[in-house]
Parts: C-alpha cells; structure tokens; sequence
DNA sequence: CAGTGGTCTAGACCACCAG
DNA sequence: TGGTGGTCTAGACCACTGG
C-alpha cells in the first residue's frame, strides 16, 4: 500500500506531464489540493515536496507553487541520483542494452572490496566484468562485486539481462540508498580494447557503493564509461 | 530565526560528531527526543530526516534510528550536491586556494548562455575566466557567467576573493539550487597551459546553473579540473 | 491588505522488527 | 507482544509576496 503523499505525488507529475499543469503556471493552492485529495494539509504539502526535490515545481511563500520548465536538461545525461540500474534507465528510454559478460566468478575479497562492502576477508563475494554495449556501441566497462550471502544464485543469464531486476523481483530485497565518486581518467589497454576507444581517449570512471534497505552494502563497482557517450547530472535543491 | 526541526538537526549533528551518539548504535528514540527537545514528534522527524539525508543516520522502522560510519567518505572528493563555491569548501577544509582572474569583461551573451540563464539577448552578462590555485598548484579553470542585473557591482578584487560571499553577504541574494552535468574530455591547449597539464591529460568537466532564490538562474559555469586532484561525490538516499 | 506557503502541535493508528 | 518509526489529521500561528 503506498503512502497517500506518494499516491498524490504521482497523480500531480501525471498533471505536469500531460500539461494540465502548465510551465511557468501556479498550479492549485494548498487549500484547494486538501479539498480535492481529502486529506489533510501536511499530506499534500509532503507530495508537493517529493516534486520540488525532482525540479519539477517551485514553492515560494506568498506566492505559490509553479511548474518549472525542466525540458532542457533530460537530455542523454544520466540522473547521478538514481540506481535502477543501467537496464531499467535504457529500457525507459526505448535504448537497447546489452550485456556481455567478460568475467564471472567466485573469490574472497580483496582489502579495498572488505572495506567497500563491510565484510570480512572469508566471506565470498562474485567478481564480475560486463561490457554494456548501447545500440550495437561499446559503452561501458563494469567491474562488479558482490556478496554471495546477499545475492544467491547469480547466473550467467542474469548477467545478460538486468542484475538489478534479479535483485528487486526474485530476492525481494530493496536499496537504501548509493554512494558515488565521479572522475575522469586516462584510459588504459583493457578500456580500449574493449571500449574501442583510441589511445589517447579519457574514461568517465564511476565508482559506486550500494546500500540494500538492511543496511548492508549490496554491490561496490566501478564503470568506465567511454567519455563521448555519457555523462552525468545532478539536480540540487534546497530543500523545501 | 531557525526552524526548530533545523535546531534539532544541528543538535544532533554535533552530537554525533562528539560521538555522544556512537557510529553503529541507536540514537534515543523519537519519543524521548520529544521530552528532551519539548517539540512535537513531526518535528523531530523533520529533524532526523535532514540527517538521514546527509548519510549520518539511518532509520529502519521497528527497530530505532542508528548512526552510520561515514569515515570512507568524505576524503578530497568535493561533494557534487553543494554549490556554496569553491572558496567556502576550501576554507572549511584549511587548504589555501587562490584565484587569478584571467578574463573579465561584459559582452552580450551568446545563444547558449541565453538560454542557461533564461535572458534575451540584449541582457549584458559578465564573462569571467579564472584559474583557480590550491595550495600553489593549478587546479580548476574556470569559465563564468552571470546576468549584470542580478549581480551588480562586480570588481576584479571580489573575483580575487569570493564571488558568492559577495552575493550572499553584500547583495542578500540566496541561492534556491543547481543543476550540474559531469563529464570526462580532452585537454585542449588552453586547458593546458593553464592547469599546466600534459597533452593526454584528461580533464573533468563540470558544466553548473545556480539559481537563485527568485527563481533566476544567476550564474552558467563550466569548471575544467585536472583529472588527477580532483573528483565529486554524490550521497544518494531514499527519503524516509 | 488578502492570500500564499512554512512551521508546529497533540494527538491517533498502523507496519514492522525484535525477543 | 511491546516498542519502534512511518503516516496522517485538523487545527493553529507565522512569514512572506503581491497588489
């Protein structure tokens, strides 16, 4: 059952989307949305709140709440907030992703992987190396790893399609929340041969750590990503 | 006059620094927060929400709301969700930064930076290209524009020290968020020389509008890091 | 000035986790 | 089962914006 603020977030972005709410419009008051939802004041104001951390409205006091104009950025940038997973972002966009899976195996954590993953050094972890091609163009190179405890029965066939939905819909396990480092850095042989990119080519390196809802570091990886295919953004708001 | 919730949280915040409250155990629960703060307990919610957002706390409904180790983090990574500029970080950090002001001029801005700061193309803006110094090394070249109207007054001695000290102490103007794009490119020799890097030397490229908090964009900037002193964090949770 | 959103209260019920 | 945090209410007062 969804909290009743998350019901009425989702009908309002609905509204911006369709332009029932219009950009650089107020949309209704916060009176008016307790009259049309039923709820109380807090409700609504808590929905609103979910928009304006999206970018999607703006609330100023004694004048309203309007609709900002988000169309230009959503552009091929990946949101640096969000970690679906790169299958669900691509599928949303109608991309096609593939998955080439170069490396799967079994080890015991290296001192770095403990650390990421808060494990001790004889609790086994995958190691994983996929090559993320979108539409037919290498894309990103992706070193994973895993607890086993937490990820059972991993398969070669999952490694193709999507981890994360493995994760989400056959494990029932849920993410807390991500922990990311971005830089740039040259590229070395492994990244050009299998990024095809050229000697003198940078990589977008990404690192990140995953937390599930229990607390414990799901996933610690590290994407080269080709540097004229992605890159990222991030949305700052201070809170409302 | 703070908010009480935003009282609360720094409370908290310095408690948990001290380590009055110790990374790995429970903080007291909401109830007994409301005794010892005399508030209601929506607002000591409020308050423990602003921390679970930072990633210091973290709250599992059932069983209490417990500190986390945030050691890892928080190295030389700049954290990509602050935009209160360079030189406050640096000196919250004790690391002396310089700037040399390379460029400063106002020209009528061109059809990308119109469309950045949302302003037609008779609105002069200011254009300012600064090299930003760390601890006497080259460090972030820096590309800046701002609409004349909103920041009057500029002088190359407050581009010397602290563009936004000057907009939020002497122009009383608050920012209300940014939206950043990351991305990894090629040095070119303008960036070289400068950064005084070498010819395969990458840079990361940071591309920001802030807006302030009428709802203006008063800044567009791209930042060119060396890709060797520099990277950003992004601390990503799912508000509870 | 009227109208807006921001804060805050004192309750209530519920979902979840532990022992 | 007892205790936790998550949601929600029906009010209230305040701060700010705009005409």
């Amino acid at each position: 059952m969804k909290p009743k603020y998350e019901e009425i977030a989702d009908t309002l972005r609905e509204r911006i989307k369709n332009n029932v709410y219009k950009t650089d419009t107020l949309i209704p008051n916060q009176t008016d949305l307790v009259k049309e939802f039923d709820v109380s004041r807090m409700t609504v104001k808590k929905a609103i709140g979910i928009l304006v951390m999206e970018g999607l409205l703006y609330s100023q006091r004694g004048s309203g709440t309007k609709v900002l104009n988000r169309s230009f950025w959503d552009k091929d940038t990946s949101p640096a907030n969000e970690y679906d997973g790169l299958s669900k972002q691509m599928h949303d966009r109608h991309k096609k992703l593939k998955s080439q899976v170069i490396l799967f195996e079994v080890e015991f954590p290296s001192k770095e992987v403990q650390e990421r993953l808060a494990i001790s050094e004889e609790q086994p972890v995958y190691k994983i190396i996929r090559l993320r091609i979108l539409e037919d163009e290498p894309f990103i190179l992706e070193h994973t790893y895993m607890p086993c405890d937490l990820v059972p029965g991993l398969t070669t066939d999952i490694l193709k399609d999507s981890i994360y939905t493995y994760i989400k819909e056959q494990l029932s396990l849920d993410f807390a929340g991500a922990y990311r480092n971005i830089q740039a850095d040259k590229s070395d042989e492994y990244d050009q041969h299998y990024l095809n990119c050229k000697k003198d080519d940078p990589v977008l390196e990404v690192q990140q750590v995953v937390y599930s809802k229990n607390g414990r570091p799901i996933e610690f990886s590290c994407s080269r990503n080709r540097y004229d295919q992605r890159s990222y953004s991030i949305l700052n708001v201070d809170y409302a």
